[in-house]
RNA sequence: GCGGAUGUAGUUUAAUGGUAGAACCUCAGCCUUCCAAGCUGACUACGUGAGUUCGAUUCUCAUCAUCCGCUCCA
């Protein structure tokens, strides 16, 4: 049952213009996604819905768009080049593929193997005969560091001195600014910066649809502050982001916070939001208390000071950062499963609809001719004065009940017919997909109706 | 990356060692003045490559992709 919903969100998603298979034509490639037509809409909403929360109506807030190639030494201070890559070894005997890391923990539990080099996993397997966990054979291949992040080379050459990596994770890109952004903007801590841009994992694992894929888009907000005030503004972005996720029409029994256990070489504190998707709960944003790990470790890398002098008390520190990421990709698929509705029609007959705020639907407004050949040279042109306002389609194929469903489909939530009484009096009829209300305004008062109720 | 399964139009599917039939969708025409009506017609598929064979969508192998389970996911 949970199965065969994905895989009709997947054929929806396709059908319709959302998500496509990435480089379909080739077979595809694994773990990547196109958005189409409508598919784009959407995520650019979500975007917008963010950037507008997170930016636009936080006086101390301020937006970056820093570069996806970063200079190496980046990923050195932050802790990626050593800590992000996983220790693996073959079992010649079996041909099973181990993390080693766990191998040892689970051969003795007492071993943190985290905090071992590879020479030291690899002596410690020898000197206490770890079997393979699958065959219990002692014949491995040697330890082999697999890094999750992207390598390419910049430059003519392959040396190794050109190598540079897509960015992992959007955060390194704030905390660089930190100085730039503080000074140009003339900011006294507390402050946040906010960024979305695309980041990249060399993951191997297949992903429930775009739950996990290779490269994806952060919405991701950094907000500096003085320590023992971190706690405090810890807990108020978790619940920023349960409302963020409430507003844009998630079901508040569809979400819930999970602490980490485990905590990330960075973090102090760690909380996820999950949704619970149709394949189970999966983690849809995270809040973290990176502490003032990152900035630290830049200024012991780059030799820059991070330390921030407050005007006020004279007093040197170096923030501690809340950070709120929120996986783009992974909240237009909540946002697609929330909408998807299967409803059943009094023939008993059902039919697919997807229920979206209007704030965040692909098309805000579909353009209806009511009969084809009387009304459709008049509705064009409410097309082309509603198009200038927001995203709006036209659709005079077949009869004005299919061009109704058609949208409903697609979760546009305003339809406007056009009818004699356009013709005669300029009036259209405006009906609102979640109420069934149809209302009669003139054409520049549908556009103000509208206009209000797609405000998020 | 390991194990298992799968791959026929956009979707759901049928049949077949002699290159494929349908439904829905889409499009065009007729009809139609408010919620998938009807009629006529049209487009579109054997994932890719190799092998066996006179001939492969069908058999074999490889590959790519998808699904399920592991593993993994700061």
């Amino acid at each position: 049952m949970e199965k065969l919903t994905m895989e009709k969100l997947v054929n929806l998603s396709k059908q319709y213009g959302f998500i496509f298979q990435g480089s379909e034509i080739y077979d595809g490639l694994a773990n990547t996604w196109d958005y189409g037509p409508l598919g784009v809409e959407l995520k650019n909403n979500v975007k917008k819905c963010w950037w507008k929360r997170f930016v636009q109506e936080s006086p101390n807030s301020y937006g970056v768009d820093a570069a996806i190639l970063m200079n190496p030494r980046v990923w050195e201070a932050s802790g990626h080049l050593s800590n992000f890559s996983d220790p693996l070894m073959d079992c010649k005997q079996c041909k099973t593929r181990h993390r080693v890391d766990n191998m040892i923990e689970e051969f003795d539990s007492n071993v943190n193997a985290d905090a071992m080099s590879t020479e030291e996993m690899m002596a410690y397997i020898k000197e206490h005969h770890v079997p393979c966990p699958n065959c219990g054979g002692h014949d491995f291949t040697d330890i082999r560091q697999f890094n999750l992040m992207f390598s390419t080379h910049r430059g003519v050459t392959n040396d190794s001195k050109s190598v540079v990596y897509l960015r992992p994770e959007t955060a390194q890109g704030e905390f660089v600014n930190f100085l730039n952004v503080q000074r140009s903007m003339r900011l006294k801590v507390p402050f946040g910066i906010g960024q979305i841009g695309k980041a990249f994992r060399n993951e191997i694992t297949p992903g429930n649809f775009t739950f996990r894929t290779i490269e994806f888009e952060q919405m991701e907000h950094q907000f500096f502050c003085k320590e023992g005030t971190d706690e405090k503004y810890y807990e108020y972005y978790k619940n920023f982001g349960k409302q963020f996720f409430i507003d844009l029409g998630l079901e508040a029994e569809h979400l819930r916070f999970k602490d980490h256990e485990k905590l990330a070489h960075y973090a102090k504190a760690a909380c996820d939001i999950e949704y619970l998707f149709n394949f189970g709960w999966g983690e849809i944003n995270g809040t973290h208390n990176r502490t003032n790990f990152d900035l630290t470790n830049h200024q012991a890398f780059s030799k820059k000071s991070m330390e921030y002098l407050d005007p006020e008390t004279n007093e040197k520190y170096i923030p501690y950062v809340i950070e709120a990421s929120y996986g783009c990709d992974r909240v237009v698929l909540a946002l697609l499963d929330e909408a998807y509705e299967e409803e059943t029609l009094e023939d008993g007959t059902t039919r697919e609809v997807m229920h979206f705020i209007p704030a965040i639907a692909p098309y805000k407004v579909a353009v209806l001719p009511l009969v084809k050949k009387y009304h459709s040279e008049k509705a064009m042109e409410v097309y082309h004065q509603l198009s200038k306002y927001f995203m709006t389609t036209y659709d005079e194929s077949g009869n004005i009940g299919k061009r109704y469903r058609r949208q409903d489909v697609i979760g546009t939530p305003f339809a406007i017919t056009i009818d004699d009484n356009t013709l005669n009096e300029g009036t259209v009829t405006i009906r609102d997909r979640d109420t069934m209300e149809q209302i009669t305004l003139s054409i520049e008062d549908a556009i103000q109706y509208v206009e209000k109720k797609i405000q998020f």
